[in-house]
DNA sequence: CTATTACGACAACCATGTTGTCTATCGTAG
DNA sequence: CTACGATAGACAACATGGTTGTCGTAATAG
């Protein structure tokens, strides 16, 4: 199954990348996880429904986030109950560095292949796989329990 | 990237077939470790080694697939140190079982994208990935410590 | 024979996931 | 307005999988 290596090829030059650029912190799954609450993911609740994970789950991550300065979290004013998680500017900076780096590495795959293999290639997968993009039990769903 | 979710679905698909046929308990770890056996990692020690993990990470997982039923442990009779791990029937079978269903799952991608595209969407990825197949640690280089 | 290397086991620890329980708060049905 | 059900988040206990470190024992190199 090469896609996993595929994946994991590029993933890791985002994130040698990254470290290069002042992200040396960031892990795979932290990307995952600060572009989900850019999309929604406003609390730890919201986060553990969008990224199929329980909600506590979502707030031990958050707490990890929240260790390394990539978010913090602010009492919802209309619900004393639920504290809204938002990026810090390090968070957002770490987002827009890695979307600029996938610039470059599709850039890359682009001058490797040719644009029109590539584009055959993102269409033929885009094809073969749901839409839902978001999930965030990797660890737990690849090795996990029953 | 689509590359995670390609190979999510793929081996969801596998393992819900894989369930299907008497291996509801294999997880996809589980494949890529009894694969690494039969490819000559015949000892915890060994097992570290190809799959990029500690010795104490890989025995651990031994003893996982041991409880499972799908290997079993025996001494070294040329070191007394050693124990050498080898496949029960039952892994043995579960890896059968999934190179028959892999098979199936790269035929129904070739109906629906064309052998044609398919095989040049193989040719690209082998293209771009490096030849060195086997890594276990998914799961913490995924989530894991910096 | 001795010194180094290597294997496997054990222990402590971190990160991630799970379920279950608890309190406080929200929202709504009555 | 009150009472009850649903929800947010915190805490605890536990399973998996990864790490490093230590240790006893056995193989091997000098």
């Amino acid at each position: 199954m090469r896609f996993l290596l595929a994946f994991r090829v590029l993933i890791d030059e985002l994130h040698a990348e990254l470290a290069r650029r002042g992200h040396a912190d960031m892990r795979p799954m932290h990307g995952i996880v600060l572009q989900a609450i850019t999309r929604g993911g406003s609390t730890a609740a919201d986060l553990g429904r969008l990224l199929a994970v329980s909600k506590q789950a979502a707030g031990k991550t958050i707490d990890g986030l929240e260790r390394l300065g990539y978010v913090h979290r602010v009492p919802d004013p209309h619900d004393t109950r639920r504290k809204i998680v938002r990026l810090t500017e390090r968070g957002a900076d770490s987002l827009e560095q890695s979307a600029r780096i996938f610039d470059e590495l599709r850039a890359r795959w682009a001058r490797e292949l040719g644009e029109d293999r590539l584009r055959a290639l993102e269409d033929d997968l885009r094809r073969m796989t749901p839409p839902d993009l978001f999930r965030l039990d990797v660890p737990g769903w690849f090795g996990g329990m029953g």
